[in-house]
Order: C-alpha cells, then structure tokens, then sequence
RNA sequence: GCGCCCUUAGUUCAAUUGGAUAGAACGUAUGGCUUCGGACCAUAAGGUUGGGGGUUCGAGUCCUCCAGGGCGCGCCA
C-alpha cells in the first residue's frame, strides 16, 4: 500500500530529525488534487507539541511548522515514487505521486487475495440479524443484516478468519403469544394442525402472523388469557419439545428466515438462541451474585448505577432469565466455540444504552471478554409515514421490500430489451436486492434511514442499480475490446494520460487503503462512497473519451483502465453483499 | 424528571476521526445519442454546518449553555 511506505518513510526521517516521535504519522488522501495524492500534517503537530511544552527557547529550529516542513520535506524528495513534493502553509507536506507508481499500485491490489491489516488471521465473530422465530422478520433485520454481512466480507477481505453468528430469540412472551394465538386459530376455525403443515411456506408465515397478532392483541385486552399466556411462557421454558404448536412454528420460523438469507446472499456458521444460553447466564448470575450482581425486590439485578449506569434486571422474580442474561451467556458460549480476537454485535441503537449496561456486567465477571467486544448499532428504518413499530402493526416485512424492488427492475429489465438479456426475472431480482442493500448501506450506520420507496427504488444516483450498471457496462466495453487479460496492462504505456484517466487511476488506486479504514471502522459506508466515485470517473472518461477505437497506445491503456474498473466495482459490490452481473 | 444519541443545500446523505476554499446524489434550469450499453455525461443556481460562548496554529468535528427531535429509564425482547 502507497500509504503505508509513505508513512514508513515519514517516520524515518522525522526520527533522524527530532529523534523518538510516537504520536504517529498521519497520511491523508487529499480532498483536492492540486495539493498532491497525499499529505501529511507531521510538521505541524511535532512544532505545535514544540510549542505547547514551552521549547521554543531550547530548541529554535522547531519554531515554525512551515520550516520544520521544509527541513522534513529535504530529506522525503528523493523518494523514486514521487513525481514532486510540495510544503504549503500553514506546514503541509504534499505528496505527488507519478503516474506509472499508481498503475502498478493499481496491478498490484487487483492481484492480491487479502488486504495487509492488523486483522489478517485473527479470529473475529460477528453476530447480527437475530430476528426473533415466530415473529416477522422485518426491515430492521433486513438492516442488521446487510450491516452484519459486509463488515464480515470486509474482514474476511483483510485475511481475518471470519464467523457469522444468528442469536435468535424462541423463548419469550413474543412466543407465548404466538403459541397461545394458534391455539386460538385452530380451535376457532377449527384447522387441523397437520393438514398446516402441509401447506407452503407463505401461506404457514402468514397463518403465524395472524396468531401473533391475535396473542398480543389478546395480551392487553383479555386478563383471562394474558394469564394463560403467561404459562404457557412458563412451559415453554420447561419442556418447550413437547408442546407441537412450539415445535411447529418454530420450524416455520426458521425456514422462512433460511429462504430470506438466501436471497441475500448470507449464510451463518453459527446458531445460538435463547433457550440454549438462558441457562448458562443463569448460572453465571448466581455464581457472582453478591459479588457482582445483587437480590432487589425478590429479582437478581446488576447495579449499573454503581458505574454511572442503569440498574437492570438479569433474573426475574420467577427465576427466569431475562435478554440480559442470555445475553451474557451468549457472550461466553461464543467465546468456548470460537475462541475470538474480537466479537462484533450488530443491533439496532434502541439498545444501545442497555448494552452498555451488558459490557459494564461482563466487564466484572470476564474482563478478557469485555475487551474484545464491540458493539456497533444502527439507526432505524423509518418511513415518511411514521414509526415503525410491531406494536402497531405497521411493520414492513423484508420480502415485502424486497418484492416491490423486485417488480420496479423487473419493469425496467422488459422494456429496454436489447437482445442481450437473458433472464430478466433473474436479474430484476438481483438489481432489486442490490438497491435496498445500497440504500441502507450507503449512510452510515449509526443514524436512522429515512426510507422511502421513491429513492430507494429509483435507480438513478447513487444507487446500487447505477454501480451495477457501470459494471455491466466496463465488462461489455471489454468483450467488444477483446480484452485479453493484464498482460496488456502491463505493456500499457502510461507516460501520457488524458486528465480523466489520471483521475480515474488514482482513484482506483485507493482501493486497498478504503478497504482497511472501513474495516477497521466498522463502516461500509466507506466502501459505499468510494464505488460510487470510481463509477463516477470511469463515466466522466468514457463519455469524454474513445476507448475500443482509439489509436495505441491509448487503447490499450483504456481498456486496461476498463478492466480494473470492473474488477474493483465487482469486488467491491461484493464486500458489500451486492453481486455484479456481466449484463443487466 | 434523569440518562444516551442526533440536528450540515429545498430533500437524502458525505466530509479521510481536529486540517487547506464544507462535497455528492435527488429535485430545479440549460446542453449532449447516424458514436464503445442514455440505468449515462457536461454546466449552473442552491450553505451564518440549529443558536450563543469557549478551547488552539486551525472547529461541522472537542468543552459548555440554550432550542428542537429521537431512544431508553427493574422483573418484555
């Protein structure tokens, strides 16, 4: 990476200058090309520390950042990568970098398999979606997932060792209710419970949304049966096997969800769910309690207020475990099957607060646990409309999105026919699941999106559909090209570029470092931006430029830019869970 | 009432984590296909970064007060 050996030549010579130097060294891509490809801001933190510790008088060739640049600047010219070095005020160290150096850098990170980070071959889990069986599986999930998904391939794009991990919640009032409403369904329209089973998938989703909505309806206005749900909550807890509208449901459930993952091009290493690791936080509970956790008004509760916290409730005053708890087993029955560098969490922010709580608890019980954890949360999905709420009723449910996308591409994919298209069921499907991940990936996670059909579906902008379809059209440009591989690129001369090529090669040859910050930020929106940029500059060159039918050696310089192109917005989709098709 | 998060162009979002003249897309206005895929490109208008004060070489970003919004606040998940 360019950036890296930038760095690594700074602090060489900052070290021959002023001696140990560890606040780092800071290399930025600039925002405007005429300050250079890169820059750093060394001189002006190392004379600014100068003057902070009252040195001046001590040591005066620091005084100023400008001239300390200068002295650094000397000693970084001879650099063979660069082209130029400039120093500008206030004490900026500009970085200009030749041409032929970013072809290379742009041949080198197209050939490589995994991106130099400190996480190659560390062992990361990343938990996300957790949609809960017997309930829908809406938006939010639809979020969590495209979140959780690409920070795993964004890790796995820097050589970690990456497993995916689905806590599920199948215990629980939201189940109790379920049970308790299809108990009530059967009975009332009097339905045999295996002729059900026999049915297709929708039709047995859409029966236990019915029964959801009939048990939590029931909940809240029928005392009679919110105590019966309450047992049966209480069953389920016990001997949860036995009971056949559980067993049922649940795999409904769990079907349901497997058919959506595989629309979206997810798939988990691991399945944990609540039944499983409510135990284990129990017994975790009491085996700290009084050291870490306390007895209030008959339930075991962690006071949180201890650490500038909330207090919350681990145990209920029936003994059973609350999210809290089986939470906190997750955390360490993760940890047994996976022994990992670092554990990623993704979920909404409404619980943000309360895991806070969660880590402060763990922090006293396994502080090694604690301090490989993280915790990344999203925003919400919002509609124009208002709140999106369960409670209300007015969830979206993530094939429901899915499918109206689906319909919106497929209405483009038949009318503007061209010969070319072979199925355009099959495409409309996979522009449809490529627009609604983009819209939810390309902001950044921690703020709510504002969904709205017309944006998120339109496919013009910065949308899935327009990355997609700069993809489609590199590889097309390529095959008419006859393109045969990099060992044109290599003989490709790149003494005399065009101004759109030369923005277009180096952007291209950021990839690598994009990559690495998004990662390690937990970002994909990074990714997100910089497609959209490298699409926007292929545009520019080939609306501006002729390719296929210019003169040597232009031709092949292009078309070798073309090939990158298309490799880099193919890989890149990818990180973010978004396939490329050759045509659309 | 207490705590956490948020507020950037008409709208939806960026801003390399404290850097240089705050950038895109949509929408609006104008222009570009007998031409490699028009799901495209070019040009323009649009900003007191919610408001005040502070910290420093330098603030959209940090601290503080105020206004507006969201989320949470013991036996739900």
């Amino acid at each position: 990476m360019l950036r890296s050996q930038i760095k690594k030549d700074i602090e060489k010579v900052v070290s021959g200058v002023v001696g140990q130097w560890d606040g780092g060294i800071e290399v930025t891509r600039t925002a405007d090309e005429k300050f250079g490809d890169y820059s750093s801001n060394i001189a002006l933190r190392i004379a600014t520390r100068n003057k902070k510790q009252e040195t001046r008088n001590k040591d005066e060739l620091y005084q100023s950042p400008m001239e300390f640049a200068k002295i650094l600047a000397d000693s970084l010219k001879s650099q063979p990568y660069l082209e130029k070095l400039e120093v500008k005020e206030p004490g900026f160290i500009n970085f200009f970098i030749k041409d032929n150096i970013w072809q290379k850098e742009v041949e080198k990170l197209l050939n490589k398999k995994a991106f130099g980070s400190p996480y190659s071959s560390k062992k990361i889990i990343v938990e996300f979606t957790d949609p809960n069986p017997f309930k829908e599986f809406h938006v939010g999930h639809l979020y969590s997932n495209s979140v959780g998904e690409a920070i795993s391939r964004m890790f796995e794009a820097l050589g970690a060792q990456v497993k995916r991990a689905n806590y599920q919640g199948d215990v629980g009032l939201h189940v109790a209710k379920c049970v308790w409403g299809m108990r009530f369904h059967i009975k009332n329209k009097k339905l045999n419970i295996k002729n059900l089973a026999n049915k297709n998938l929708g039709e047995r989703i859409d029966f236990l949304g019915l029964c959801y909505a009939a048990g939590a309806e029931a909940y809240e206005t029928d005392a009679k049966a919110k105590e019966e749900i309450i047992k049966i909550n209480q069953e389920i807890y016990e001997k949860q096997d036995v009971i056949i509208e559980y067993k049922l449901g649940k795999a409904w459930s769990l079907e349901n969800f497997e058919a959506i993952y595989k629309r979206l091009g997810t798939r988990f290493d691991l399945y944990y769910f609540e039944s499983e690791v409510g135990t284990l936080g129990v017994e975790i509970v009491k085996k700290n309690l009084g050291r870490v956790f306390e007895m209030s008004k008959g339930a075991v509760i962690f006071p949180g207020e201890k650490y500038g916290l909330h207090n919350r409730v681990f145990i209920t005053g029936a003994g059973l475990p609350t999210y809290e708890a089986k939470e906190l087993g997750l955390a360490f029955k993760k940890y047994e099957d996976f022994a990992y560098n670092l554990s990623i969490i993704v979920t909404g922010n409404e619980i943000a607060e309360y895991f806070k709580v969660l880590l402060a608890a763990i922090k006293q019980v396994g502080p090694a646990i604690a301090k490989k954890t993280q915790h990344v949360a999203h925003g919400m999905v919002r509609m124009p409309g208002g709140k999106i709420s369960s409670r209300l009723g007015n969830v979206i449910s993530a094939s429901w999105i899915l499918d109206e996308a689906g319909k919106r591409a497929l209405e483009f994919a038949r009318q503007s026919e061209k010969g070319r298209r072979q199925d355009p069921d099959k495409i409309a499907e996979v522009v449809a699941v490529g627009a609604v991940k983009y819209a939810f990936l390309k902001g950044n996670a921690s703020q709510d999106i504002k969904f709205s059909f017309e944006e998120a579906m339109s496919l013009e902008g910065n949308s899935g559909p327009y990355l997609q379809y700069t993809h489609a059209r590199c590889r097309s440009v390529l095959e008419k090209g006859r393109w045969v591989g990099r060992s044109v690129g290599q003989r490709a001369d790149f003494s005399d570029l065009a101004n759109e090529e030369r923005i277009l090669l180096r952007a291209l040859g950021h990839f690598e470092e994009v990559v690495v910050d998004a990662a390690s930020s937990f970002a994909p929106n990074q990714i997100a931006g910089f497609l959209f940029e490298v699409a926007q500059k292929y545009n520019a060159m080939y609306n501006n430029l002729r390719i296929i039918d210019s003169k040597e050696p232009d031709r092949s310089r292009r078309l070798f830019l073309t090939h990158a192109t298309a490799k880099i917005l193919e890989k890149g989709l990818n990180l973010l869970g978004i396939s490329a098709p050759g045509k659309m």
